[in-house]
DNA sequence: GCCAACGTTGGC
DNA sequence: GCCAACGTTGGC
């Protein structure tokens, strides 16, 4: 089982919405980046733990813990001309872009960003690597248990 | 709003 | 295949 972060702006989808939603399950569409894609893809299995972060933001950080509840399928949005995803290259036929379905487990204390960076076993967290921009990172083991750990203590920040 | 960092595009 | 220009991300 792995263990990957992913990135939502609360004002498009936020924790909340997602544990309104029916069976607190999201499809995560609209990912254009192909290293994004390729996690989803190739590497994100039923039951993989999620921690749901909040960009773009006032209080970025993680707000909640979530789960690959569906394995990859194509994202319809690259077919829809009405849609900011839209992709005029790809066809159904030859999808470019695939997301995963993520379920909500629940919403935790936030472990603000400057919490993460100033927990010593998060120091190598691709989160927190210099110029990272990718919405979906993969996590070690052992920075999930850090983070279940903060959540635990209250100490995010 | 600024801007560093990065990914993509497209001319050559 | 190179690389300059451009667009996007995302914290501040």
């Amino acid at each position: 089982m792995a263990y990957w972060l992913m990135k939502s702006e609360p004002s498009e989808v936020s924790i909340d919405d997602v544990l309104r939603r029916p069976g607190r399950r999201v499809d995560w569409f609209g990912v254009r980046n192909y290293q994004a894609r390729n996690y989803m893809m190739r590497d994100m299995k039923v039951g993989d733990g999620v921690l749901f972060y909040h960009s773009s933001c006032p209080q970025p950080g993680i707000a909640g813990l979530a789960e690959v509840s569906r394995l990859a399928v194509p994202d319809k949005t690259q077919f829809d001309p009405a849609s900011p995803y839209y992709d005029p290259k790809a066809t159904p036929e030859k999808p470019r872009w695939y997301h995963v379905e993520v379920r909500a487990v629940r919403k935790t204390p936030l472990i603000s960003l400057g919490a993460l960076r100033a927990t010593p076993a998060l120091q190598e967290m691709r989160l927190l690597a210099r110029g990272n921009r990718l919405s979906i990172t993969p996590v070690t083991p052992a920075e999930w248990d850090a983070i279940l750990g903060l959540i635990n203590s209250g100490s995010g920040g």
